[in-house]
Order: C-alpha cells, then structure tokens, then sequence
DNA sequence: CAGGATCCGTCCGGATACTG
DNA sequence: CAGTATCCGGACGGATCCTG
C-alpha cells in the first residue's frame, strides 16, 4: 500500500483538501459525472486525455474518500455507475469556482503559451 | 522543454485551472505568500514537505504564468523576494475557499484513514 | 464493459555539489 | 541565500492481456 513520507497536517485544510482532491483529474471527473457521464466508458470519452488506467485509480481514490459512490448492476455486459456522495456534493461549489476562474484566465495563458506573434513569420 | 501529449483545450475553465494550478503544493505557496512568507527559505520551511528543488521549480512555473513576480535585491547574502501579481491576487478567494472546504472534511478524512477504533487496542 | 495484473520505458524528485 | 546541474532509484503511467 500507499505509505506517507510524512503525516497529514489534520490542522491545515489546504493541506488536506490536497491530499484528497489536488490531483489534476479529480475536479474534471466529479464535474463530468454531476454532467451525468456516470460510467467508465463515458468518462474516459468525455476527459480530454485522461487514460483508463488513470481513471480507474482516480475513481477508486474518490470512493475511497468517500466523494463517490459506485453501483454495480449484474448485467451482461457489465454496467457500472457512479455517482457522487453528499460529501461529493460539497464541492460542487468549489468546482464551479475553480470552472470559472479557469475561464477567466485563459486568454492570459493563451498569451503566454502561444507568446505574441508580432511579425508574422516566413 | 516541456512538450504536452495533447493541446489544451481553451474552453474548458477545470482544464485551464489544473494547467496551471493542479499541482499538489501551488495553493500552499500562494497561501503563505499572501501570508508573509517571500522568500524561498522561509516556503521551505513554512510549507510541511516540499523540498528545495521542488519549491524551485513550482516558483519558476507560477512566475511564468503570472501568478507571481519576484524581486531580487543584490545583497550579499543574495536576497529575493516573490509577491502575488494581480493575476495571482484573483486566486486567493478560491485558495481560501478549498481551504475552507478542506477544515470541513477533515474530521471524515481523519476516519477514514484511521478507521473506527473501535475497541481499544492492547 | 469494468477492472485487475503485468511488463517496461519515462519522468519525477531526493541528494549532492557548485556558482554568483 | 538563490538557483542550476548531475546522478540515480523509485514511482507513475501507457500498452497489453485476462477474467467475470
């Protein structure tokens, strides 16, 4: 298993709002399944670039942590969905913030990504 | 340099935000910053667990993204500042309210990884 | 389809040493 | 003190195969 090199700082909420969800992933996937792409399949199609080995980590994580919930239906083929807890829900308005504040700066990264063309090049 | 797998995708504010601050320790050293803590000796040791080498490299990425600017006064021993540009002064209401939202799930935190000790241990 | 296991290359990050 | 470079072991993650 998963060992600490140094223990959690209870105190800190920073601190622990990172352990749990400061993964790049994490926000995109509780945002995709309140969207309603509740099973793997659908998640892995609707995240830009996140692999299915990837996600099945990340989701287990956030069932662990207690953000998602999972339901298993016997089905041939086999459905899965997940959905997300009432501590899930909680940060959905964390998630909306963090949306918008991304979307507030983009134009800034765009300019620092895609620098300023002044001349046009040959 | 860095090369990304695949290209950004501008529209999406949750992509933008983890581009740029989906990292494990950017809102720690945002938050003590703004708290007083300039200079990188003092992150290092305000920070519990980042290294030297790390705490560099998250500095140069929030530098080049615009979130901090950086003095350097020619002292010897050399002495250098970093502070929160306007871009970066955007952050601090999200940063308090993960914060925030991190002091609320610490107790479930805490017992989920220290389990129900139930009974009392010999 | 969900998800676990394995192989294996890559990259991250600690330790260390050096410069201005 | 701040910042960079190098070495190097370990973790991460893609690709693939297999099971229920």
């Amino acid at each position: 298993m998963y060992q600490r090199k140094i223990p959690i700082d209870y105190s800190c909420g920073l601190s622990i709002a990172m352990e749990v969800v400061g993964s790049k992933w994490k926000f995109c996937i509780l945002d995709e399944i309140s969207k309603g792409a509740t099973r793997p399949r659908d998640l892995v199609k609707e995240i830009n670039g996140i692999s299915k080995r990837v996600l099945q980590n990340q989701l287990k994580e956030l069932e662990m942590h207690d953000l998602l919930g999972k339901i298993v239906y016997s089905e041939v083929p086999l459905r899965v969905e997940y959905y997300l807890t009432p501590a899930g829900e909680t940060l959905m308005p964390l998630i909306a913030a963090v949306n918008k504040w991304g979307e507030g700066y983009a134009p800034r990264l765009k300019e620092i990504l895609e620098g300023e063309p002044t001349t046009v090049p040959v």
